[in-house]
RNA sequence: CGGGGCGUAGCUCAGCCUGGUAGAGCGCACGGUUCGGGACCGUGAGGCCGGAGGUUCAAAUCCUCUCGCCCCGACCA
């Protein structure tokens, strides 16, 4: 390809709206345009980048004997109704009408779609298993989107459903996409690494996410270095945590004044006592308006997710002051677990069970109750794992002993054990060998096109631009004809590009009449792997200059052994 | 959803406080000199100052309302 005859249009300014480097070079590199809040246009250097990753995602999936189809972007309400999501999926779902006035909603996921082909056409476990998958834009209407393709509203995704007849079925499926994907991000040339995470929206039993290393990741992580347990902090749990040290036993349980100090911190700093030392008792609300309180150690904060799934309900959020007055009694910053009405369900995290003696809100404005002890003073009945782990936390595992330490990654995949939430759901059955119906057992697998590309930036540039990895650039080779108003120059380019062509070599060719200077400095933003250098000096003596992005080791070839040295370097 | 910021030339921004002829750099066009790391000189094109109301003799500038974009928060008893 001529650049003179591409579209691709660089630029030196850092766009004003782009914060991490991937969205700032994939702007500046003429890669992506934004069309809106999280919508963006892929411009054609940058689609080529994305059509080299869904290549390798095919050919990975294909390789397992996934099939590949299409779905509709746009599906109708009736299927989401059938599955429950219509009313559970929230505000991320973009629900559309048409002109009839009926409900639509733009795919954010395809369970339903897929789950509905799969009813029509299978009835028997001789038909089992397979596994469909396609690659598609989708739409999630994100509260906040940002960071360019990271978390767009609209973005591509490959997404991929098993279906098995037994949970032994879909082991093996879960398997080989796992492997498909490791496969995958392997072949990206990115450093990555698979955690237990939480089923959020999607549901089902078990799930692991696929991660690349990243400052700028917008998921949190803790990982032991020890037994190699890695879990997203929305999944993950914690060893039991060391209560603090005290002098002495506790005395007996009694109360003190404390005007005006609403947070632990200021308690804790009047009492002196450690934060750790203190339960805190938060009071959540949720949709089904059925409030409960949770007791959490005084310097941690509660996991909401966790909460969430242990009582089923979508949207655990903090009551308001009004409830919190009605509930316990006092103002908001008092309460406290001794004395709660007998009809307030009370959950205590695990994180407060070896406090003795500990300090807590007294359910009583301006006050609080110092060593309070379980058993003595007050009785939990539900005891639950409800901490947000953090780095630092014990690790665990059984007898591991380690500590988690944290670092943030960018989910570029997530792979889900379904079970049969939407084949039963939605009746997908088929009838087993006994001539029994059974609903078949689901796995779904998603991968973010966008944002692996997006991550493969993240993790390979420098302050001059992109260095892409070989199996994601755009193109393989960048021919730069130096001064192509050369006639010397321009020839020698010429049969250059036409012989790296005929051996099949994906070559970008800088044929433009700009200066020298820009065309090294596009070069180094637009970061093809190898750069064939066609200058007057050197070609006087029958050279050209062959260079890779990423370590700019310069050689001078001699021209006539110059393909054979690109194809060497592709190969290698 | 809450808080904050920003919308002025294709891009990055100044001008607004203190109302009075719309600016710079980059980019773009043309001419000339340059030509291996984003050249230089000259000439030029390009803007309903996001939109709608209002105040005023006069609004990019002050007021109100809207729309868009960005950032932070939604970790709290």
């Amino acid at each position: 390809m001529r650049w003179s005859q591409y579209y691709l249009f660089t630029t030196r300014e850092v766009p004003a709206d782009a914060e991490v480097v991937s969205h700032q070079l994939m702007v500046r590199a003429g890669m992506i345009r934004k069309v809106a809040a999280g919508i963006y246009s892929y411009l054609p250097f940058g689609w080529r980048s994305i059509a080299k990753l869904m290549a390798i995602v095919r050919r990975e999936l294909d390789a397992k004997g996934a099939c590949e189809l299409v779905m509709p972007a746009i599906s109708p309400a009736e299927l989401w109704q059938e599955s429950g999501r219509w009313s559970k999926y929230g505000k991320e779902l973009l629900r559309i009408k048409d002109r009839h006035g009926r409900d639509f909603v733009f795919g954010p996921t395809h369970e339903e779609v897929v789950t509905d082909i799969v009813r029509h056409d299978v009835k028997s476990y001789r038909q089992l298993p397979f596994n469909l998958y396609q690659i598609q834009t989708k739409f999630r209407d994100e509260i906040r989107p940002r960071f360019g393709l990271m978390r767009g509203r609209e973005f591509l995704m490959k997404d991929a459903y098993s279906f098995d007849a037994d949970d032994a079925g879909l082991d093996v499926a879960y398997r080989a996409m796992h492997d498909a994907y490791c496969a995958i991000f392997a072949a990206c040339g990115l450093e990555y690494t698979v955690v237990e995470a939480d089923t959020g929206a999607i549901g089902g039993s078990a799930s692991h996410e696929f991660m690349v290393l990243a400052e700028t990741g917008e998921s949190e992580v803790v990982r032991c270095p020890g037994c190699g347990y890695s879990a997203n902090v929305e999944k993950a749990s914690s060893g039991a945590l060391p209560p603090p040290e005290r002098d002495g036993e506790p005395g007996p349980m009694r109360e003190v004044a404390t005007p005006g100090m609403t947070t632990v911190d200021e308690v804790a700093e009047f009492l002196g006592v450690p934060t750790a030392a203190m339960v805190k008792t938060l009071i959540y609300d949720n949709e089904k308006e059925e409030p409960v309180a949770v007791l959490v150690r005084g310097d941690r904060a509660v996991n909401e997710i966790k909460l969430a799934n242990l009582l089923d309900v979508q949207y655990p959020v903090l009551a308001s002051d009004e409830k919190v007055a009605a509930l316990t009694g006092a103002p908001v910053g008092f309460a406290g677990p001794v004395g709660l009405p007998p009809g307030l369900r009370v959950i205590a995290d695990e994180s407060v069970r070896d406090l003795a003696g500990f300090a807590c809100g007294a359910n009583k404005a301006d006050a609080h109750l110092v060593d309070v002890v379980w058993g003595r003073d007050v009785e939990v009945g539900e005891w639950a794992d409800l901490l947000l782990a953090r780095g630092g936390d014990p690790c665990p595992s059984d007898g591991c002993g380690g500590i988690l330490e944290p670092f943030r990654g960018i989910e570029v995949g997530h792979i889900f054990k379904l079970g049969d939430k939407y084949s039963r759901a939605m009746g997908c059955t088929f009838l087993d060998e006994n001539g029994r119906e059974q609903p078949m057992i689901m796995g779904c697998y998603g991968l973010g096109i966008g944002r692996t590309v997006a991550a493969a930036i993240e993790q390979n540039h420098d302050d001059d631009g992109i260095i892409w990895p070989l199996p994601l650039a755009p193109f393989s080779v960048l021919l730069i004809a130096l001064n192509p108003q050369e006639e010397s120059v321009r020839r020698a380019a010429d049969e250059l590009y036409d012989a790296l062509r005929q051996h099949g070599v994906e070559v970008f060719y800088d044929d433009r009449p700009e200066r020298p200077g820009v065309k090294f400095k596009d070069a180094d933003l637009i970061g093809i792997p190898l750069r064939l250098v066609v200058g007057k000096k050197s070609l006087a003596e029958g050279k050209v200059e062959l260079s890779r992005r990423r370590d700019r080791q310069r050689q001078p070839v001699a021209v006539a052994d110059a393909v054979e040295r690109v194809m060497a370097l592709l190969g290698d």
